[in-house]
DNA sequence: AGTTACGGTGAGAGCGCTCCCATCATTCCA
DNA sequence: TGGAATGATGGGAGCGCTCTCACCGTAACT
């Protein structure tokens, strides 16, 4: 039937259609019908109503690629989590930050599309993010000097990473680690412990550097020497956590601050495994609050960070990045609180004082 | 300076370009630049390798979105986990499997999409998936009848479950539950305990009620009543695997066979701290074999399924029927395997033997 | 030498949207 | 009541790719 492009239209009972359909079908332009889809342009109330009745009545979605593709925006943010570890996902930190995100991406009519960075994959995230499919991406737990960090910044990528970064030009969320790291050795040192060991995060996480810093500023305002037997890194899973305090325990500390809680329930089942009472032997303080960790034998006493808030802010922050690249770097900084609870001893300490005071 | 399309081109320093501009350096057509990026269609060596080779030099890479609306594959797969609790996300189990689904994607060059599928979002999955962002969808432990899935039928969406559903239309994998848990039951009655309970998973899902239904018939084979006391619904969290034993130790069972390794973990912390001993008092078999199994006290004996190749079977199943979708649903199942250890007691009854040996 | 076959290549038409600009009624101001 | 502003709509180009088809040159057949 000739050249002409009218085409389409008649391949058959598709689910949806096309704007073009639309348009005939409600006797308006596909102009028109675009603006009532994207509803901030003018168009009479008239028309409006009578458009997305039709629109309705078919079933229409619009294209989504095709509207990237025209209009530049994707409507969908990345999420890259790193993925060393086998089964770092399965880290209740990270599945409130998912969800803290997904929230809050939804809130916005944004898609989330995660990536597990798995080193070799990231190929895949900047393929996309350059290209189109994603307009940001949220990455969490970053690396110092993380080369992926890098190409993202070269590339003009829109992203911000959920944990400190150290550049200028990135933007990031994040609580203050080192002065919660601080607080929560303080406590054990106002406890009375005085071996207080540490069990860090992996050391190229910045988190991790930062919570140790704080240990380190808590060990110096109570006097203490610095102690290099008494650090050990773990990996933020269980296990480490596990290995760690059975190599700390060879220094017999009295008092640990455990870089997450994870690593906390490990640590707690291997002092279990000694056969050394908690708090009394070996008081605990943990990182993250976890809803396990309220349910631990003690309760662990832990650093509460509201994750999902911490994810909503990135999602915030990326978004207003998307619409306005040229914004300097902005940085948020989350409050987090020491939640006390039996593992630390401070009912101990209360009892004893309660003791001193009926003597 | 007229309405010539020509354009393009000379917006600036792009990190990219477009296929057109390589086309240009290279002295050749777009087409033979895009046959080359599709590596499959007939172009001389000499051609492709000068193309390549510009192409490496300019770092282009293509628009994914423009090859989307062009072609109709976006080489994207959308996995849609549930978020009925908050913290589902953090069992392991699903770390395994969006493991094994990322690993096995990348090899085949498709992008992963995860949606946390809070049931209130799930409204963007179906958007995304019926208008061209991604190909089709993964869906994890869905539910007997979700409207969901009647959805994604219906809207003609290609897509695989990661389990079993009862409906002759759609594909799935999934490992043989009932035989599995009967199998696990089985262990329990054979090493003589008599009074086995269950923690089971929740009751929509159908993994959960394919292993009840395997416990059930572990009994009668055994000749055994099926015991309502004896059976509690978890809700596959730590938590509820402990709420779960601590409502069945009313009952005082000898034997628990739990639903899944994360509840079991907590079934054991609650036997322990009503000083029972594992698996003196109580023997335990679990579900999934997670990491953690093996590091708990007792060691769990469970059934071992292969999550991560759960999830590279799904992703070759949904790819296959992304290519084909006129083929009929076709089912995997994958082997699993009990894996025993100290929690069942079987060592128990070794030395029991051994003891009967020298008498 | 005439035909067929085919490997290698280019041109054009879309994919389904958005966005800019042109158009045409209205309505407002002097 | 004439000219400008305003509101509502339509038309066209184009986002960057893929895909079909046409084309040309050379090798292989009769």
């Amino acid at each position: 039937m000739g050249a002409i492009p009218q085409g389409g239209s008649g391949e058959g009972s598709e689910v949806a259609g096309t704007l073009e359909e639309i348009a005939r079908l409600s006797g308006v332009s596909r102009s028109t019908v675009s603006r009532v889809i994207n509803n901030n342009a003018r168009v009479s109330p008239t028309t409006r109503e009578r458009v997305l009745e039709i629109i309705r009545r078919e079933g229409y979605r619009p294209n989504l690629t095709a509207r990237q593709l025209a209009s530049g925006r994707a409507n969908v943010l990345g999420v890259v989590i790193p993925l060393g570890s086998p089964d770092v996902l399965s880290d209740p930190y990270f599945s409130k930050l998912l969800h803290g995100i997904a929230v809050e991406a939804d809130s916005h009519d944004q898609h989330v599309m995660l990536s597990l960075a798995e080193p070799s994959f990231r190929h895949r995230i900047d393929e996309v993010a350059g290209q189109g499919i994603i307009d940001g991406v949220i990455v969490s737990a970053a690396q110092e000097g993380d080369p992926f960090l890098v190409r993202l910044i070269e590339a003009g990528i829109a992203f911000i990473s959920v944990g400190r970064v150290d550049d200028e030009r990135v933007s990031y969320v994040d609580i203050d680690n080192v002065g919660s790291a601080r607080q929560a050795t303080g406590h054990l040192l106002r406890l009375g412990r005085r071996r207080v060991a540490t069990i860090a995060g992996p050391l190229y996480a910045t988190a991790s550097i930062d919570r140790l810093r704080g240990y380190r500023e808590a060990l110096d305002q109570y006097g203490l020497q610095f102690d290099n037997d008494l650090v050990v890194a773990g990996d933020f899973t269980e296990a480490g956590g596990r290995a760690g305090m059975r190599r700390l325990l060879e220094h017999r500390p009295d008092g640990v601050f455990v870089a997450s809680d994870r690593m906390a329930a490990g640590a707690l089942n291997e002092l279990r495994a000694s056969g050394l009472q908690i708090p009394d032997d070996v008081a605990l303080v943990g990182f993250d609050d976890i809803p396990l960790s309220r349910e631990m034998e003690p309760p662990l006493t832990t650093v509460r960070q509201q994750i999902e808030t911490l994810g909503a802010a990135a999602v915030n922050l990326l978004l207003d990045l998307i619409h306005d690249p040229t914004a300097s770097a902005s940085r948020v900084i989350l409050p987090s609180e020491l939640v006390v609870r039996a593992s630390c001893g401070a009912h101990l300490n209360q009892e004893r004082k309660a003791i001193d005071a009926t003597t």
